[in-house]
RNA sequence: GCGGGUGUGCCGGAACCGGUAGACGGAGGGGCCUUAAAAGCCCUGGGACCUCGUGUCCGUGUGGGUUCGAGUCCCACCACCCGCACCA
């Protein structure tokens, strides 16, 4: 390790411009944090440790969102270093997408030149700030030699049958001008760009994600997420579990038999209340039949206008159900009762079959149609208590709201006073048995959509031929590049407008009119992998070793904003399934553990420009300093929690800092003086050292830094006292070189400095992370707590490890005691070394 | 409506298994040093009361409960934050 002396303004003032930049500056230059032998080529197990952050958008400088969630990281990966571990600690960008493509159609920049420019920018304050991350394995998912590997991914799912093409109606952006994933778009809108998004059909792909819905559900209990995301996903996944049901039409169709149309339902047992039937105003069976009825199609208009309407004005109320009462009825195959057909727009083409059967009773919007519509709600359920007990019953009449809770089935035939669950039970067995249909699970996850018609992301990796339909670019042929000279100025989709870019010859037939897909593939599907290139980001002969892939995943720590729950961990996790079922590796999930750091706001509010409160990491570091910016953020709270960076304090950290610094430096003079003699509270600092790294390790294995940081200012407030009392010697330097090691993983350029200042070679962050005899801390005497009916009324002080008989003796003796003590105790409770509480009547 | 989370001094936040509530820091107040300022250092720091003490009472969102003892466990509620929501 070499010198890093710093040119010094000011040998005694802590000064961090003068001492970080250069140590920054080494640490990059030299690769110091690099993985040695690299990842692809190290299958220890045991003590490998692979910390991932996710890789940032650059779309500008770093902000101090991910000024926090490197601080966590690095804090972590320091740490696990100094106590043994091989990290695994790469970095990258996330460096497609739409920003680069709007600074291209707005200023005319070129969307590459406008990336690589912003990376170097984040690099810079990267390294600034003191990051160790691994620069041999830096990757960008713009770069050719990363997107040939996301390409071949696509034709390894498409050749899985897990990529397909389809018509759907998909969600379009009008302003960013594509296709969105419905995960994209949040109430409506398209969650980029804000913009209400419409539902049009179009010819899209699609990643099969629900093939995995299951597993995607039940390996959540498998991984330690916090709780909010496995919510979340749980609820975007949205399983229920129910039956499909052939409901006949009442009369004969155009094959002159009866049209069976089928439905799905949570609550089978409830199907003699089914009093009507409710179809999706866009249902086929509805087209076939209505034909083009003038009344019908002028209804059918007015739900598309209204549903889009209504998607803007976030559809609290006036949630009146527009129905339309069609010119046939259903036949309820249990009662064997027609039942009334209506087409209604609270009825849902894309869920379920698009089309229900209706049960006023037992659900809240038939109800409430049925009440519009005056039809009939029939009760089918007697409400019991969850035990059982019989209650009131309903009375179709008054019911002002469906019934939802526990009961007993009435007026359904044989199934008459079994309990609702057994009568669910029983009627999905007897549907089957019928032929009328089958027990059936359901989920709220669609497929995932990755076509977009954007033009700085991955080509899709599929030429169009009139003979033989879409074709696969072969292997050899990827990656199937961008062409640098985009014109985006045009109308439309860019990589489409393009002269001659998409025009190819067909691989298979040679066919010269073939063209290629001109659509890119959704940036998530760079960032779905990403994890697994950086175990071998330049190999040119697979996306990545499997044997590395064994021996790292899933990943033990990662590290990032909530933002992403449904989005990125979804797919993320999709991926690793679908690409082990086809033997590229052998982990079930991506991620073990993930952990959400919080948000930094200002004065409660996010950060932005536009509101004048924005703060950026380069302020902070230019007048405090690197490893004040990183104390800050880690002092401040707990790593999930918010920071409001109006409540908090560099100046405070910056003068605690500056205090480790003179405190230090004195010792060096006095030392170098010859008058290192330590005094009479030596005792007390032994002790101190001994304690704080007992507490701050545990501390930082737990990831509370901000008690870690504390524990770390006692030992300094010790060190101050020890030397006030006029220490200077060998225990005065042991508990310096302690807090510097145990500081080292969260300031590194002040403890790297003050480490060669103390007269080391080489660097602290090499240092083994120290350990200290517990015994020490035992002490000779105690403070044992007296309580007089629980309520502290003294405190004594025995030997440790007094006998109860002598400390109640003792805590007799206390005048505050006595005087509450009116009579002999009746009881009296012992924690030994800690309390006694003597209860007296009263 | 459903699900998840959070409520502790003026502020950020501590508090192992139920055992001294408020560690550590910030802002504030007072002092030392200095011609002055900055820096540094020291003291103080939840509220109320009085007999001014090694004092009493209150105090961890609210109300109950369990316990010798509850910020911590249980029940009910309130407030706020986040997510989902016409999903059959």
């Amino acid at each position: 390790m070499t010198d890093t002396s710093a040119p010094r303004v000011d040998q005694d003032r802590y000064d961090p411009q003068a001492i970080e930049p250069p140590i920054a500056q080494r640490w990059y230059d030299e690769r110091t944090y690099s993985l040695s032998p690299p990842p692809s080529a190290d299958r220890s197990g045991d003590d490998t440790f692979y910390a991932l952050t996710m890789f940032p958008y650059p779309s500008g400088d770093l902000h101090m969102g991910h000024a926090e969630i490197f601080t966590i990281h690095d804090a972590l990966v320091r740490h696990l270093r100094m106590t043994g571990k091989r990290v695994l600690n790469p970095f990258g960008w996330d460096a497609f997408g739409l920003p680069a493509e709007n600074a291209a159609r707005n200023r005319g920049a070129d969307p590459s030149r406008w990336t690589y420019d912003n990376i170097e920018e984040q690099r810079s304050t990267i390294v600034r700030l003191g990051y160790s991350f691994d620069w041999d394995t830096v990757l960008y998912t713009c770069d050719p030699d990363y997107y040939r590997w996301t390409q071949w991914l696509f034709l390894e799912l498409l050749d899985a049958d897990l990529a397909y093409r389809k018509e759907a109606l998909v969600n379009w952006d009008p302003v960013d001008q594509t296709v969105l994933a419905n995960e994209q778009v949040v109430d409506g809108r398209g969650e980029r760009s804000g913009a209400v998004v419409q539902r049009i059909p179009r010819t899209q792909w699609f990643f099969r994600i629900t093939e995995y819905a299951d597993e995607l559900l039940d390996d959540l209990d498998t991984i330690d997420w916090p709780e909010r995301v496995k919510t979340l996903q749980r609820n975007w996944i949205g399983r229920s579990e129910g039956a499909e049901i052939a409901f006949p039409t009442a009369d004969r169709g155009k094959r002159g038999k009866p049209d069976e149309v089928v439905v799905y339902t949570t609550r089978p047992d409830t199907i003699f209340g089914a009093t009507y039937f409710v179809f999706a105003p866009e249902h086929p069976l509805v087209a076939e039949r209505m034909g083009d009825d003038p009344a019908f199609a002028a209804y059918l208009e007015e739900v598309s206008r209204r549903s889009e309407l209504e998607r803007i004005s976030s559809m609290e109320d006036d949630r009146g159900k527009r129905g339309f009462r069609l010119n046939f009825d259903m036949v309820n195959p249990f009662t064997g009762e027609d039942i009334p057909a209506y087409a209604a727009d609270y009825v849902l083409m894309d869920y379920g079959t698009g089309a229900i059967m209706a049960v006023p009773v037992g659900d809240q919007r038939d109800f409430d149609f049925a009440r519009q519509e005056g039809l009939e709600i029939r009760v089918i359920i007697r409400p019991t208590t969850p035990d059982g007990e019989l209650l009131d019953e309903l009375d179709p009449d008054t019911m002002t709201e469906a019934y939802l809770g526990p009961g007993v089935m009435v007026n359904s035939g044989d199934y008459d006073g079994l309990p609702w669950e057994d009568a669910k039970e029983r009627i999905i067995a007897d549907v089957e048995a019928k032929g009328w249909g089958h027990a059936r699970v359901n989920f709220r996850l669609r497929d995932w959509l990755i076509s977009r018609q954007r033009s700085w992301g991955p080509p899709v990796p599929i030429i169009h031929c009139d003979t033989c339909g879409e074709v696969p670019v072969p292997f050899e042929d990827l990656p199937v590049t961008l062409p640098e000279d985009l014109d985006f100025q045009v109308q439309g989709s860019p990589l489409d407008q393009h002269p001659t870019w998409k025009h190819v010859l067909c691989p298979q037939c040679g066919n010269e009119d073939a063209t290629r897909d001109v659509d890119t593939l959704d940036t998530f599907v760079d960032s779905s992998w990403y994890f697994l290139r950086y175990l071998s980001p330049n190999s040119e002969e697979f996306a990545w070793p499997k044997e590395a892939a064994d021996a790292w995943l899933p990943v033990d720590q990662y590290t990032g904003g909530v933002e992403h729950a449904v989005l990125h961990l979804l797919y993320s996790r999709f991926v690793v399934k679908a690409m082990r079922d086809r033997g590229y590796l052998s982990a079930d999930e991506p991620f073990q553990r993930l952990l959400n750091q919080g948000q930094v706001v200002m004065d409660g509010a996010a950060m932005s420009k536009s509101k004048g409160n924005l703060v950026v990491p380069g302020e902070v570091y230019d007048e405090f300093g690197a490893d004040t910016l990183r104390g800050t953020m880690l002092f401040a709270s707990a790593p999930e929690d918010d920071i409001d960076w109006a409540d908090v304090s560099p100046t405070g950290m910056h003068k605690w800092l500056s205090r480790v610094w003179r405190l230090t430096l004195e010792h060096v003079a006095r030392e170098d003086a010859g008058d290192a003699e330590d005094g009479r509270s030596v005792d007390e600092l032994r002790k101190a050292t001994a304690a704080a790294i007992i507490g701050v390790s545990e501390d930082l294995d737990a990831k509370k830094y901000n008690t870690g940081i504390a524990k770390l200012m006692t030992l300094t407030n010790a060190v101050l006292d020890a030397t006030r009392d006029g220490s200077g010697g060998p225990v005065v330097r042991e508990a310096l070189e302690s807090l510097l090691t145990l500081l080292a993983p969260i300031c590194p350029f002040i403890t790297e400095e003050l480490w060669h200042r103390l007269g080391h070679e080489g660097s602290v962050h090499d240092q083994p992370w120290p350990t200290a005899d517990a015994s020490l801390l035992e002490e000779d005497e105690v403070e044992i707590v007296v309580q007089v009916n629980g309520k502290v009324r003294g405190r004594v002080t025995v030997p440790s490890g007094a006998e109860q008989a002598v400390v109640e003796e003792a805590a007799r003796a206390d005048e505050t005691v006595a005087s509450h003590l009116a009579g002999e105790p009746v009881k009296t409770i012992f924690v030994p070394d800690k309390l006694v509480n003597l209860v007296v009547k009263g």
